[in-house]
DNA sequence: CATACTAACTAACAAGTGTTAGTTTCAAAA
DNA sequence: TTTTGAAACTAACACTTGTTAGTTAGTATG
């Protein structure tokens, strides 16, 4: 039903290299190699080694901008929002294992649109933070650093993309649940 | 008075290097070019650009193992043993900025000493996940899911390299403490 | 003075890098 | 049947990689 081309086929392959062994330390051979073809190739579908990496990173990051921006401009409570915003890495980490790695640990090496990412990234990041200083400015969160708060969440939520594959059993739902329960009340009895 | 080597420098020289485009991207002659001299001469100093990766990444984890060995021998709670983690982490983690990028992303690049580096790693995972076992059978911790617990800690706790450096007027002191109840107490009011 | 050590250098090598050009194969469309 | 297009190939390029060999200059030690 939904055709999927030889380039997606490169990149999806790509991805997971990336995630073993980082863009830098992947050769163009070694992902022809895993397609069975030769190196030379791959420029039938795609344009260099860097339009993979970009064509996995930004797809991502504008996911989680576009996904943001929704519980953003929702009239929900503060903690209804952090929920949803775990939801939100739940759902697009379990469905892209491989490009999780790649955004978490190799943006450093986009070339022109790495401004663009890092402008998304911390456009995300001032949004989860004002969500953290509203709910605390209406006492649905206590006076903890708001800062130490997200950056607490969100490196838990960057993670998941470790996390999910070893725990299977554990559906989407799940998990959001259990994060949810263990990032917002704690752990304390 | 602590006399730092020349073989001291290039390996420091190297984890800062390392922590902005990771190993697989610093080539020899990155290094040389900040160290002010050729690329040949770090042979001087050192054996090959893998013992450098070596000597960052397997000295960091053995103090995190003695560190762990050392908190679980104490008859503490449940409780006062994960905040000693966290201190542990913070503390670790303060001192050795640069090195921590490297434990975390250019680890799989080690090769003779990745076997050694991944018992250690199992190691301490298998204590953290021990001691919140036992604080949830002591009734001390919430029966939530210990190893989603463990996992939201761990991962925490191990991007504090790249958080620290940015909350300079933090105190190592007081950022253990605020973590302590950020992660421990949860968020909620 | 002679020796040894430290730390730099130049020059080079063999292997691996991303990428390009040009060609071939084969099935579908005209 | 001819044409077109997708997808593979071989061969090669210019450059970069980690590393080695051999040498030189300065400085401390015997």
């Amino acid at each position: 039903m939904k055709p999927i081309t030889r380039k997606e086929e490169i990149i999806r392959t790509a991805a997971k290299l990336f995630k073993d062994k980082g863009y830098s330390a992947v050769t163009m051979r070694d992902l022809a190699t895993s397609m069975g073809i030769k190196a030379s190739s791959l420029y039938n579908h795609i344009n260099s080694k860097q339009d993979i990496l970009k064509a996995i990173i930004i797809s991502l990051a504008e996911e989680f901008t576009a996904g943001m921006k929704l519980i953003q401009s929702s009239n929900d409570s503060c903690m209804s929002k952090l929920k949803a915003i775990i939801e939100l890495h739940v759902r697009i980490s379990s469905e892209n294992i491989y490009g999780m790695a790649s955004l978490n640990n190799d943006w450093m090496h986009l070339e022109d649109q790495l401004e663009y990412y890092l402008k998304l990234r911390q456009g995300y990041e001032d949004d989860f933070l004002k969500i953290i200083e509203n709910g605390k400015s209406n006492a649905e969160i206590k006076a903890a650093n708001p800062e130490i708060i997200m950056f607490s969440m969100l490196t838990t939520l960057r993670s998941l993309y470790l996390w999910i594959p070893k725990k299977e059993d554990l559906n989407a739902k799940d998990l959001a649940i259990n994060l949810s329960e263990v990032l917002i009340h704690g752990i304390n009895k």
